[in-house]
DNA sequence: CAGAACACTAACCGAGTGTTCAGCCCGTGC
DNA sequence: GCACGGGCTGAACACTCGGTTAGTGTTCTG
């Protein structure tokens, strides 16, 4: 579709979009039509005009943020996977309301949030081969279900910062994540260098307690009458 | 406030702020009265008449769920701290629609989503220095970092498990939250007994880094000419 | 210059929202 | 018997939403 000339692209077509990406970045999904089409200094029925519906217009949003960051990360191939690359892409004031944007999009859940996620557990999960494999980082015991918890709980903390003390200004996102990284990062590297235990009985109990578990279904089911 | 018979919070008006709780946890702080409404087999001009407005129901929701989960939060002191309690309580099918009214509240932010932030946060600097005079918990350089870094993670990627694979069935979060600790139960364990390195280049780089920061901005600028 | 195609808007629609109001039902006190 | 008052409801209000329609200019094509 769309096989109309390439100055289409620029027109208000890509104004309206643009528009529609910082504001749901910015106050999230339930934003309205004729708030977006403010934005972007056109009246609300030509956004209809240009993409249908509010469920296309965001499936447009998603597809062009998709393909914009993903078009860019292989630039910003960094030491740390995941979130690092958000911040740094947010430190570009040019890039900071499709930052807005992912973030927004995984704190509401659905299909782009879902795919942003996998790709970063699956860069993750290179990273951490490649380290594996330069002797830098220790093998682990199952290395995907590594990969998805520290993606996971960095992508997760990253939102819970974000969440609790918003930021008004899209401008300040780029600082607001870089605050963010460095208040991290000293808990973050103390505990991928050191550990948080001084001895290794817990592991070791759960290790004996996983592969031999004690008779009968552990503790989800109360009543294990079958 | 509210002088009237204990009677009066057995009636219609806990059964309206119970089932604002369950609709608020499931679908959200957008649902509509009407639908709360009708969960409680009410109309929805009852559902103001007894609390004013959508607000300040939702106010009363909030202080609902801190005084009993804060009641019930001695009783279950565990091991862990933060997403723990969350996990052991909603096990109990009374308590699950409370814990996800508490997550939702963390995914959507203000005030009580704070309040319970900064707790679990404060039970985690206890845990742990209690672990650090134990001896079984190796010390910070920044307890309070790091008792923030470590909550704010836990509670961020049980959240992000949660919105990427939203659970339907509110009866069924119990055994989804065990089923997220599963999965992470490992990973956790095996990085804070041993950590991520193999050696302690990285955290000494920046210890030296943050101690005594190359002249003019850090990294913010590109192109540090100085 | 005619005419089609396009970008765009004012006015409107039906649905859904929080909220208000008049009044119903029913137990209680005179 | 009857007024009363509180729990409660149906109808309706004012408002916003996403989406539709009909019609305006503008621009490009032949």
């Amino acid at each position: 579709m769309r096989s109309a000339t390439p100055s289409d692209d620029l027109t208000a077509r890509a104004r309206i979009r643009d528009a529609a990406v910082a504001r749901f970045g910015r106050d999230g999904f339930a934003v309205s039509l004729r708030t977006i089409a403010q934005d972007a200094g056109v009246s609300a029925p030509l956004v209809l005009h240009h993409f249908g519906s509010k469920d296309r217009l965001r499936a447009e949003c998603d597809a062009h943020v998709l393909a914009t960051i993903a078009s860019h990360k292989a630039d910003a191939v960094g030491p740390a996977g995941a979130d690092h690359l958000l911040v740094e892409l947010a430190q570009v004031e040019t890039y900071a309301p499709l930052v807005a944007y992912v973030l927004r999009s995984i704190q509401h859940g659905g299909e782009l949030a879902r795919t942003f996620y996998e790709a970063f557990v699956a860069d993750a999960e290179d990273y951490l081969r490649a380290g594996v494999a330069a002797g830098t980082v220790r093998p682990s015991r199952d290395e995907a279900a590594r990969a998805r918890f520290l993606t996971q709980q960095a992508l997760g903390g990253l939102l819970v910062s974000l969440t609790l003390e918003p930021v008004d200004d899209p401008a300040q996102l780029g600082a607001r994540l870089r605050a963010h990284m460095d208040a991290v990062t000293l808990p973050a590297l103390e505990l991928y260098t050191d550990g948080l235990m001084t001895d290794r009985r817990m592991l070791d109990a759960y290790l004996v307690y996983v592969t031999d578990p004690p008779a009968g279904t552990p503790a989800a089911d109360p009543r294990p009458t079958s």
